[in-house]
DNA sequence: AATGAATGAGCTTTCATTCAT
DNA sequence: CATGAATGAAAGCTCATTCAT
């Protein structure tokens, strides 16, 4: 537990000043309380007493309430868009527009599975509140079309050139990948946890109805 | 906007007892707020504000806040979820046994997305409470399996035993499809309504896109 | 059950321009709640809904939900101090200036005690609200002057004069008096009333103690 | 009027954990208005304002305002009932099994008298509020029970094995003392403050009209 | 006469935030 | 840095009373 959390925290502390171990404990208290009940049905002494810290230690490392939820999920939308296009493997593959549409989109799969599952409380966190919090939207909206929208784009366009894949227009194409992605995750890890779930099997599955899906002929 | 809002509105009142003037400013006033800043950021006193009536007034219709709530979102879940496949068509589709798999899909598609398309608010506010309230998650999952889950199963495992569709396990081939409806519909109205959508063409491609994806060959 | 709430509403009722049966329903409901809960914490709706009436009902009735609590007390307060010394034999006694204060005594004790045993609510709803509404207060204090405290004074000073009692002052006479008779009465009815009593007996002894207590020996 | 109050507060104060001026001003202003106007007709904006300090202060001591008035009234029945036989006197006369019942009555009485002379309001609060909370009902009866009636019972026992008192039931005996005493207060404090009372001599009577009244003789 | 929807003031309680220590 | 008492605005909710029907 302890270790699944520091891991889980990790990623909120890279490349950002040390934290303290007060305000490690705070942000542990928060998200585990943003993630089950929403931002705006926790209160901060809820999280205080959670974190076991004063409530004004609180207000001392984040000015405000809504600075917290920010300082939490900023990084999750960059540590859960980035990193798309941007395993060793993927960039690899990137550059040498490959054949291997299918392997790309395995790995893409894989990876960003693996990151919901050690990071679920953050993941859930970022889903609920981008509803509410038009600032958030902006800057997912930002990330993501500098970082993953543009790259997948000429992905595509290479592939459709190449007669590998049906020609829908681009955006289509990637609504239908994303949403078959997230949608496998979404089910996975939120809509029915409790299942039985052979995770390699469905992945594998979906790569394939993807691929099948988006298919020439 | 006035006509948008009765038709709106109609589909919470079907079948219930009579509202009076002031229930249905105050069913319209919370509709719109709650939808905008979620149920939890939203005050009573704001919705008796933009009703036009006194925030005694809303209690006298609804013991407390969260009994407002789900009169709003129950009849949506049930108008949501029931009628997939009891449209005239559907039915008819359904009891033949059709060969006509694809053109279910579309029509399922279409309904559905027709419905999302009327009652904006009133999905958003589902689709957002539903994170919140494990109340709301146990009324939908019942919903979703008498109805919809049940008729679903026999249909796919039927169009399995005919060679139509391939062989996965039922539960992700439903997946799969509910996945790329459902994706559709909220990049259509949730993560991207102001881009140019030409709807028609959108839900054709997303059928077919099914029908390639879960093709035997 | 009904039957004794037709006995104690009798009382409400002699002497005060008829009642409708919806008013009678309105003060049944509205004495038991008092009783239990007290004025203070009583709700008019909770009255009118266990009336079997309309809210609107009550307040056709009674201006004012002070009003309604006046119009239990008043008459309650009446009964129980004003019969004091009015039943047959009190009255034959006390004109007659009788040796027979013990027996004057022991009617008084029984009569009121008989009198609490069939309005307990009513005698509850008095000594509870009497500490909170100094018009409530005024009201007992004219009555009771006017109605016993004279006639008493009178007959103590007469048995004083002719040596039958000890030479306390009259106030304090009296105050033993009736200490020990509400003491009886409100041990026997609120105090511990579950305890098994032998209300004939405990009268009598009261008395003894009363006469012991204020002889010459 | 300070000094009177901070007298009357200590007795709140004694084994509690300490309290802060301003909760200290809190309880202060809770028992004039608890005892003027009653639990259930006293607002927290009332006490605030009349402690001055902010209504959210009072929910910082105590989690509801039913817990202020419990923090109130638990020590004042405590303190009132407790030391009945807890004087040194009366501990020692109590050992001594003393010829001496009257000067037993008499300590008993002079000391429950001061008692409320110096705590009136916090008294009144008990009586009044008696009547409406079970739970306090309960608690009272406990401390009253185990720390007065036994003890009293023996004593009672003792006097009547002796033939100093009369050979009514033990019960009948503790009520009609008890009866004489807190009618007397009662009187006193509540009833007829405004007359001109000579003290000392009321309580000599009442105790003689006690031994009078359970004399064998 | 009776209703019950509507009111709005006021209730208890919560909460993000401040600040003296 | 950390604390936690204090704040006061605002929350959800209750209630006596009014009034059109």
């Amino acid at each position: 537990m302890k270790n699944d959390f520091n891991q889980l925290l990790q990623i909120l502390e890279e490349g950002e000043p040390k934290k303290t171990p007060k305000q490690a404990q705070i942000l542990k208290a928060a998200v585990e309380i943003f993630a089950e009940k929403g931002y705006a049905s926790s209160s901060t002494s809820e999280i205080a007493e959670k974190a076991g810290v004063a409530e004004g230690t609180i207000f001392r490392h984040y000015k405000t309430k809504k600075e917290l939820l920010v300082s939490i999920v900023t990084p999750v939308m960059v540590k859960f868009t980035l990193p798309v296009f941007a395993s060793h493997f993927a960039e690899q593959v990137f550059e040498q527009r490959p054949e291997n549409f299918k392997e790309l989109l395995y790995k893409i799969i894989e990876n960003r599975f693996e990151f919901v599952k050690e990071n679920l409380p953050l993941v859930r966190i970022m889903l609920q509140e981008m509803a509410f919090h038009q600032d958030l939207q902006e800057q997912l909206k930002q990330v993501f079309i500098e970082h993953v929208y543009t790259r997948f784009e000429h992905l595509i366009e290479y592939y459709k050139q190449e007669g590998k894949i049906i020609e829908y227009p681009t955006p289509t194409v990637i609504r239908m990948v994303m949403t078959s992605l997230i949608g496998l995750i979404v089910t996975r890890f939120i809509v029915a946890p409790q299942l039985d779930w052979d995770d390699e099997k469905e992945m594998e599955r979906t790569v394939q109805f993807i691929m099948h899906g988006l298919s020439t002929k």
